[in-house]
DNA sequence: GTCTATACGGTGATAGAC
DNA sequence: GTCTATCACCGTATAGAC
């Protein structure tokens, strides 16, 4: 009954990582907000470095499990890539935070090879789940001129998070519209 | 003929800002690489809000003049836009340092006004350049099916950001030049 | 311009009581 | 599990001597 502390611990973390990079947010923001000490985060996370790698997993398992929904029920190559770039427009927040993962490459150099590997895998991950939506858009036709599926697969994940970033400097989510126009025009027979 | 103190304060802060982000540097750190103490510093900058929007500027400037020069040397669009996305590949280094911007752009909310509203000016003058540039590439048929220049300006600034961000996780050049890829084999003429 | 000295709060982390 | 108390720094910033 009494809220699972970890699990309030972790959800807030998050948030705060999000909004304010790795280097940005401390224990103290951290026991402020869910209002226990900074000692008892200790008790569930022994170290900084063990919080952010449990947030790295839990994110990229969460991200994967609604990207394989997605393949479930997006019939098309153009819907799930429409519901891809939904995921990181939804994670902007209208420009008030970023996806973990853009957070933390941005401060790659503070982190444990352990999380900076969890990174990568995440990023590994995106770009094999995009190479399959392009290879059955090439199949269908839902999008226009496909060209080698594993080169739009790096090329809109590497459009999406840098469509973030610009949209954080200006807090607002108009930047990452634009950035995403020409791509989400390829769609066809998206509602 | 004594090396100008705070010229090699700005250059010092700028590398180790695109290293480790605004909120992973301090004036200790630079203090010790330029071999002065920390309140030498304050003679320069007063505060590091002051420190980090000259650098801003400074930068801007940079790559502005870098981008003018490209429009006098480079003929085609494709030339101008494999020139933009040079610039972006060299301010990777490798995947050991990001462009001052993107890192910025990640600790926005620890940033004064007056500095966001010099990144949005930056971000708004790549867009313009790069719209020219497709402007000038729908003319002279350089660029393969070129959409709306300023959809495909704000697309590539995106593209070269994000494409900087995911090569930064991996400390590698080669998740970037992935991510550019199909932009690059768009280009025509281009040695 | 650069120094020493210092203020004052933040930082991750630990020991041990309850 | 959470607390109090405490540690050993590190952070930006200032005052005033040289």
């Amino acid at each position: 009954m009494p809220p699972d502390t970890k699990a309030r611990l972790l959800q807030s973390a998050e948030r705060i990582l999000r909004e304010r990079g790795y280097n940005g947010f401390s224990y103290a923001d951290l026991a402020q907000e869910i209002g226990i000490r900074t000692a008892s985060i200790h008790y569930h996370f022994r170290a900084k470095s063990d919080l952010v790698l449990a947030l790295i997993e839990r994110y990229a398992e969460r991200i994967a499990g609604g990207l394989a929904d997605l393949s479930r029920t997006a019939p098309t190559g153009a819907d799930r890539i429409a519901g891809y770039v939904a995921v990181y427009r939804d994670a902007l927040r209208q420009g008030s935070s970023l996806c973990l993962c853009v957070s933390l490459s941005a401060d790659a150099e503070s982190l444990e090879p352990t999380a900076l590997a969890a990174l990568e895998a995440f990023h590994q991950g995106g770009i094999a789940w995009l190479t399959e939506a392009f290879e059955l858009a090439a199949e269908d036709g839902s999008i226009e001129h496909v060209g080698a599926p594993a080169s739009e697969a790096a090329a809109t994940l590497a459009l999406v998070e840098g469509a973030q970033l610009v949209g954080r400097a200006s807090r607002s989510a108009e930047p990452f519209e634009r950035a995403v126009a020409l791509l989400m025009a390829r769609l066809r027979d998206v509602g």
